[in-house]
DNA sequence: GTCGGCATACCGACCGGTCGGTGTCCAAAG
DNA sequence: CTTTGGACACCGACCGGTCGGTATGCCGAC
């Protein structure tokens, strides 16, 4: 209406830059950070992103499809991540406190999907909360390969389930939405850091 | 109608034993925890407890209401039993571990509880989400003051913001019921035994 | 002309909360 | 002993509003 450039769809227009699912995402990642799924209305997402219920049901088959997506992004990246760090030539301590840093550094670059994560999960259709399960599954399973190695090679204590330590650190991973703020006076990198500390300094054997 | 027999209101009849607050607090948290608070309608709750609307805005001025005093309730148990372990005799490292070790236990007794704060808490009303903070605020501070005192003494690594490391561990603690199973091998003061040792060991001063 | 890419109007379901009533018990009056 | 009155505990129909989703139409590009 208002505007009449010619433009190919997905190009930049420039205060909107952004194709419409793109930005679609976006906003909805925000606003269910900040109200909840529940709380969010199509609507509101809708307006936020600058148009209208008909566009977003074009791209999207539902409200739960839009969170599915959100998930499987940070899910995919996360994995990614984890696996170029846990494959790399260094020793085992560097690897594991490297993957442990990240996603602590990661999980708080993008706190509104970790918080979404957390809060939303459960609200998933069955089905697309079985899939991201899954996938979350094998991430962990990763990992806990890092610390099984260590307890082979006899780096690691051997006296505590590689599985409950796994769950022990992610737990601590995935609340840090719920206490960190940009204003405190650590950086990403040096809670990382603590955290990675602290997990691997756990993993001593006893004296 | 059906039922004739006298008696005295809060007492038990046979069947539906508890008295009505009681039965709603009760089926509420199951629900909760089971679907999410936005996703329990007042109706299902009363259907559950087998009364009416009308008898839970009798006792509940509304639906966050009930929230509040489930949450309620889950802190002021826990914030009691820290402090009468934190205030006994037993030496620093014990009442830590005994501190750490029965937090892990209580939450997984009222996993339910637990699930809900984890996700609805964000739902309650401004203030009571406030009141809600500050007293787990306390229950951190209290915790906290348990770890300055190790580092004080020399017990405990000074390398570590200790406010740090409390929300690292209760991190872990408030994600068990994400994956605690009653199914799995581990009985609850087993796990709460071994956060216990790997807060306690990541706490010992480094090498 | 027809097809993708939206906009707009609208539907039916449901939900939290309200409100006028009802049965029961007890205590004081007669 | 009987009556009365009213406090308490609860019932259940109902209301205003909201929400996810859909049906239909328009419009520029090819």
């Amino acid at each position: 209406m208002t505007r009449a450039s010619t433009r190919k769809p997905g190009e930049a227009t420039g205060d909107e830059q952004a194709a419409v699912p793109r930005r679609l995402l976006e906003h909805a990642t925000k606003l269910f950070a900040k109200k909840g799924f529940d709380r969010t209305s199509v609507q509101e997402i809708v307006e936020a992103a600058g148009v209208t219920k008909g566009a977003m049901y074009h791209y999207f088959g539902s409200k739960d499809d839009l969170l599915y997506e959100i998930y499987a992004r940070v899910l995919r990246e996360q994995t990614r991540q984890l696996e170029s760090v846990a494959s790399s030539a260094a020793p085992l301590r560097e690897r594991l406190a490297a993957a442990a840093s990240d996603v602590v550094v990661s999980s708080i670059d993008n706190l509104d999907d970790n918080t979404i994560f957390l809060q939303s999960m459960h609200q998933l259709s069955p089905d697309k909360q079985k899939a991201v399960r899954a996938e979350r599954r094998k991430y962990h399973e990763r990992f806990r390969g890092l610390i099984e190695e260590g307890q082979a090679s006899g780096e690691f204590r051997t006296d505590k389930p590689a599985d409950v330590v796994v769950d022990f650190f992610f737990g601590s991973v995935h609340h840090l939405g719920s206490w960190y703020r940009r204003s405190g006076s650590l950086t990403a990198r040096q809670i990382g850091d603590h955290y990675a500390d602290l997990l691997l300094d756990a993993l001593r054997p006893p004296a």
